[in-house]
DNA sequence: CGCCTATTTGAAAACCGTCAAAGTATGTGG
DNA sequence: CCACATACTTTGACGGTTTTCAAATAGGCG
């Protein structure tokens, strides 16, 4: 990839858009390209952090295992954000793992060279700042679900919230929302059968369709309290 | 409080302690002293942001309610620690409750000050950073039990990590626990009961001490998995 | 067509929550 | 100092949600 091509990517992700030519110049030298086939994974939990990761291209699910080998899914992201940047700036190992469902293209920043490079711009560090916080309080809004909600609640409000950022197609297997949901396969498939009967959603094998948001979001809300 | 007490307890918080004497002038003066009694709260999840906040003393729950009214707590917080603070910068509502458990002395400072004022400290935003890190990679791990591990795990997992803030002398009672690890006081005196029997742990009311880690560790780390 | 994966369904059981009741510390006021 | 209120702890029984295990069906792809 030529330079000029990996400034296009930079500028395009909230966390650099506001770099001057010259910053995007210097930070795109700092980069390196990889590509990563589909199901492959990116990093494994526990693995040494040398660098972070901006999406170019394709989607990553980033997930950790239960004691049980359980798959807990933590988040997905797609072109434009940032993976792997929590351990880079606690400089400890991989919290999580990722794993590329498309082909992926990513830009990688070495730990050392972005923190050199960050402490000369407070008005990036300022974005980062709002990112964190924003997983921050999607995280802590996802244990409060985990922890006081009944399954139905909590599929509806992933799919909610997947279709905000998405749209009303979701390209996801039972198995992939029930990993989000922290529930399983076989659950999900009830739960998501009687809402096809209902009217709610339609799905084709790997995809699902809202088909009344509404009547979704009364069930994310819960149970006809009043 | 004098100016100069106010830049003491500045002073000894992570984020601020590499600061210089001018600059803990500077922001000292743009604190404001606050005062809760027990079981007060110090703001409402969607109360409007207008700062956050820094704990001189005394400790600070901070949790969240479900739609049933069940409350999950977040985390808790001492001297030293900042609250309220992916609000301010988010420019939305405290996204969690906060509740004094003790008498509890707050340093208050506005949105707006401390955004101009770290525009100007990149070494603070990184320390903010590291922060915010932190507390990510600690909630997506609750997210982690809570999606797959059972509650006996849970409940050993969360006395593990308090006793490793505060050591093995825990000031809470069941319902606390069973808060934090999503569960019911029942299900957690049951669970704590056995503990007892077993001679991991002893209590007296709101207190728990624990007795063997080892053991404790064990049940963390999951049922005999070989 | 054959294989792999996704979806579906059923039955049984485990885990945990709910409800109810009683016992036990702690502190308060008389 | 005792009585009483309050909050924490304990125990039992029951039931519901969800998981687990097993097996069958169906869609997509080489």
């Amino acid at each position: 990839l030529l330079k000029n091509q990996k400034s296009k990517i930079i500028e395009q992700t909230f966390v650099f858009s506001s770099l001057d030519p010259a910053d995007l110049n210097i930070l795109s030298s700092l980069t390196v390209e990889y590509h990563f086939v589909p199901d492959e994974y990116i990093f494994m939990e526990g693995d040494p952090s040398e660098r972070f990761y901006i999406i170019a291209d394709g989607r990553v699910r980033v997930s950790k295992l239960s004691s049980q080998g359980k798959e807990v899914v933590l988040a997905f992201f797609g072109p434009g954000e940032m993976i792997g940047e929590v351990a880079v700036f606690e400089n400890k190992p991989y919290p999580a793992s990722a794993q590329a469902l498309t082909g992926v293209s990513l830009l990688g920043i070495k730990k050392q060279d972005f923190l050199s490079f960050l402490v000369c711009r407070p008005q990036v560090a300022l974005k980062i700042i709002n990112v964190l916080s924003g997983r921050l309080r999607d995280s802590q809004s996802r244990l409060r679900d985990l922890a006081g909600e009944r399954v139905e609640q909590r599929l509806a409000r992933i799919m909610i919230m997947l279709s905000s950022r998405i749209g009303s197609d979701l390209p996801f297997t039972r198995q992939e929302l029930s990993d989000m949901a922290g529930t399983t396969t076989e659950t999900a498939i009830r739960i998501l059968s009687q809402w096809k009967e209902r009217g709610i959603i339609s799905s084709v094998r790997g995809k699902i369709t809202i088909l009344d948001p509404t009547r979704l979001a009364q069930l994310a809300a819960g149970p006809l309290t009043g």
